[in-house]
DNA sequence: GATGAATGAGATTTCATTCAT
DNA sequence: AATGAATGAAATCTCATTCAT
């Protein structure tokens, strides 16, 4: 029993041989969006799956909705990582949490673009997502090994910046976003006096003046 | 002059109309991809600059040309923000580096998808910036500002790393990937004792347990 | 059964209605392309068959498909009709081939244009086509019906004469081009003594000669 | 003085250099549509006669305009040939005209397409041209070099015969129409007594018939 | 008058979705 | 219920023609 059959609880069970079309459909999914992108066409999804595009439209009522779909699994598997990583009580949980959700992200890299849109309403499993990554953050900073200033905010840029690395390298190394977290977690732990760095506080450079320096430079 | 008028060296000029045509169709392109995504079509662009149709494709034989020359442009223009990096002497510029990528991906987060596809040719610019990444990072380590365990690979990542903060939070807040840079950089200064965290080395769930965790869990 | 669907051997045999809608497919564009030539659109010949654009594209991946389609077929057809003619023991046989390629060629004048493109690569069945005329040439000499200095590319020629005339008198007279190859096959009988005109070794007015003449002449 | 600016008789004449450019432009046209067909844009021939497009839509109003005048050139040039043949008095005036008209379709093989529409209403001229060939048939046919059955239809279809050859020959074999015209040019010789062939009276083979030979025959 | 950049209607082509078999 | 052919709206791209410089 996986997560994908759970999520209608109230319809009918579909038939054997539909569940398994819905299964080899959503697995067809992830693998084809994540080999040509979003833009992959359904008829290409189809075909991996071995169905024709019918019965695709007889699962999932839109495109948009198959995506949904596995968008939704993923969310759903990043809540109960969170649940379970709750559960650590060295306040190592958040540690945990960010490496399932890399290897989720990783396992369903073309869909990441649409994972962490906020737009649609599923607003109850967000509430307690980001409840969850408030728990395990103060449990991680009540054991000392997150620096005391960081924020739920913070943890969820940590995720998008997962889902860039990963987005960019899980083709050719399937594992190299593990040693970006492990900078980026070491970026969490407590530092000495000098604290951070002044990249908030420093005036940047405005665009135009980046876009000069690039005019003034020899072209390539 | 800007990069932009500064690229097709060996061309005649452009009238000054073309030129300001020219122009407006980038900016306008930078505008409605950030809004829109990549798949908006030519003609929003068009419209957006003010031109018609037949106008983008004489500057731009296709849309992916038009695409390509913001990519480009983008990348010349962080080539040369890190060759300015490369003048710091105080072991700096690897930061400066990062900041100026961070600025110049949220002024044009349309088209980040395509800024780091290393598929095309541009090689010479590219090893030069490899070659410079690894200046400035030498330039900090022996500063003793960067851990020296650091390779060229991991500021990569960090680039792409930004990427995907910007993308996810660009239109609400333009500035958020700040935050994340200065917790990243944090996770580059030299550590204590213990070194980096285990995630590396830790055995990691399979994605399969990870997801009969989620079946397991109650539904929201 | 015709020749067209006998064309994919190795592919899987379409649907009947896909059948169907592809021969009326072609069917639509034989009678488009003669009355509007061959720039006509495809959303004509589509909405002339019955049938959506997408179906067209469906069948025919490029108009461009779609008309050597065509040329595909009457060349398959013009050699059939060859080896049909090469039946023939009484010598007429190369005199059948021209009336067959009248034939064929006025109930498809709008792809005329394509049909003698020797550009791409159907070698062999050309080659067969040229062994073929040969063949016939050779036995309408040796029974006396042909001039023993007619060549195959004579042969060739009368193809592409018959495809200006039929293409200039179709519309208007169906049968016209009957009237022109009787003359042609006249001229390719044996002749008396005199043998042929001098046209060959006339030295012929230069065209600035012939306008020159233009310009003497007084004004219509 | 050329048969072109002489066109326009009542309108004020042209200065030089607009002369100039008329004349550049029109041996651009003959050049680039001989290359590309009539398909070739007005920018290419305008870049061929080294001008800009305005200039060519400042001498002729549409491309259409630009086509009508080659075309019309060629109609009065053709003519002209025709009247000079007409001054032959040993009958063979009427194989000076086609071996005129052929050097001229020759010269300008881009735009035969065009040249016999008689949709346009240039009747004097045709009707003239059309009285020529009378009279040149009957000085041939007087004078024994043309069989007496030959009809002033019968030579048009000789002059839309030259241009399926030309076109389809002339850029590789700039002299193989005129092979061809000696062969035709023998079917006009009077003949023995067995007379013309049985072409016409024939009954010829239905397409059907034809196309169902084709599918018996081995694919190639 | 000459230029060539701008125009936009129209062409080809794609693909999410529907529906007859 | 499954199939894949059909659909047509929308996208990309072209080119005859206009017009500002």
């Amino acid at each position: 029993m996986t997560e994908r059959n759970a999520a209608p609880i109230a319809a009918r069970p579909l038939r054997r041989d539909a569940a398994e079309n819905r299964e080899r459909l959503l697995d067809a999914a992830i693998q084809v969006f994540a080999e040509h992108g979003l833009d992959a066409g359904v008829d290409e999804v189809a075909r991996v799956a071995g169905v024709g595009t019918g019965t695709l439209y007889r699962r999932f009522p839109t495109k948009q909705a198959l995506i949904d779909e596995l968008v939704g699994g993923m969310r759903r598997s990043i809540l109960a990582v969170a649940r379970r990583a709750a559960l650590a009580t060295d306040g190592s949980g958040i540690e945990d949490l960010l490496v399932g959700a890399g290897e989720l992200q990783a396992a369903q890299s073309g869909c990441l673009r649409r994972l962490w849109n906020q737009s649609d309403a599923e607003s109850d499993a967000l509430n307690e997502f980001r409840s969850l990554i408030g728990v395990l953050l103060k449990s991680g900073q009540a054991a000392g090994r997150i620096r005391p200033d960081v924020t739920s905010t913070d943890v969820s840029m940590l995720l998008w910046s997962l889902r860039g690395v990963i987005e960019s390298t899980v083709a050719a190394a399937p594992n190299a976003w593990r040693r970006h977290l492990e900078l980026m977690i070491a970026g969490l732990r407590p530092v000495g006096p000098d604290g951070l760095s002044a990249v908030l506080s420093a005036k940047p450079m405005t665009v135009a003046q980046l876009r000069a320096a690039t005019a003034a430079a020899p072209q390539s």
